[in-house]
DNA sequence: CGCGCTCCCTGGCCGC
DNA sequence: TGCGGCCAGGGAGCGC
């Protein structure tokens, strides 16, 4: 489901309503999602206040006030639901409830359970495993046509791929992936170490206005993504190129037809004469 | 180290 | 209506 722009618009809403509030109740309603939940977390999240919410990458980052963070990560398909209610049915597929001291109620929801949560500390945030390799904040200052070119020039792997990587830049997934390099005018099988220069510096321009876009739309919801209001996110009613196989290349002049390709088993859709 | 494939899991959709 | 196949916003692990 989420890429940075959704958990960006998650993490804002978990904000609104656990910021400065405490936890009085952690349900799991099973022990593990795509790994065990950490040993004793209700014990260890009860009676914490959280004093910051904050996002790396796609993680979402619940620091309290004892210094432990829970370090979150939605997956294909997790999702928080804020409400003002206590009680309500238990639906298929909710792992973990919360009640605060304020009266929300905190829903996780994870069909394929691909998401996962973590504890750590504010001392080893720096240094855990999951954190440690990952590469620039792309909305951020350490983020630019140089910082990425040299980030990829030893890359052969198709810029696309080399793009969802991590360790490259943080946050960005297959929709706004392909969204980026269609607005570049880059090809999605251009070897990465040849993105230099004015073409590297497009690229992170890119990534940045659709990151950002996306983030002003409430995310992009294509099955099943809503904020924690349960609100759908639009942007998706923006995408130039995602999911858009066989219709005509938005760009005006250009009569090609937006082609699907797979690569390093993730779909590309492109436009092989705008984009080279 | 870099790269691509496979798998984790459930559900929706499409064609037969 | 049922069933099989394919697809899905992510990422870890493995072999080469």
């Amino acid at each position: 489901m989420p890429e940075l722009p959704e958990v960006e618009t998650v993490c804002r809403g978990l904000e609104t309503a656990l910021l400065n509030d405490t936890i009085t109740c952690v349900s799991l309603y099973r022990k593990d999602l795509r790994f065990p939940f950490p040993d004793n977390m209700p014990a260890k999240l009860q009676g914490r206040t959280v004093v910051q919410i904050s996002r790396r990458a796609k993680y979402i980052l619940i620091r309290f006030d004892d210094d432990q963070i829970l370090i979150g990560h939605l997956g294909m398909s997790g999702s928080f639901r804020i409400e003002k209610q206590p009680g309500g049915e238990i639906v298929k597929h909710e792992h973990m409830i919360w009640e605060t001291a304020k009266g929300h109620v905190i829903r996780y929801h994870d069909p394929r359970r691909f998401g996962f949560m973590l504890l750590s500390t504010v001392d080893d945030l720096d240094t855990h495993p999951r954190l440690q390799d990952l590469g620039p904040e792309p909305l951020g200052n350490a983020f630019s046509g140089p910082i990425l070119a040299n980030a990829l020039k030893r890359r052969k792997s198709p810029i696309k791929t080399a793009i969802l990587d991590q360790t490259i830049v943080a946050g960005v997934g297959n929709i706004y992936a392909c969204e980026a390099l269609y607005r570049s005018g880059i090809s999605p099988k251009r070897q990465a170490y040849t993105v230099t220069g004015k073409r590297a510096e497009e690229l992170a321009d890119a990534i940045r206005t659709v990151l950002n876009s996306a983030i002003e739309s409430g995310g992009s919801t294509l099955r099943d993504y809503t904020n924690t209001s349960g609100e759908l996110g639009y942007f998706q009613h923006s995408f130039q190129v995602y999911d858009k196989e066989g219709k005509e290349c938005p760009n005006t002049g250009c009569n090609s037809k937006i082609k699907r390709i797979v690569q390093s088993g993730r779909s590309t859709f492109y436009c092989s004469n705008c984009q080279r």
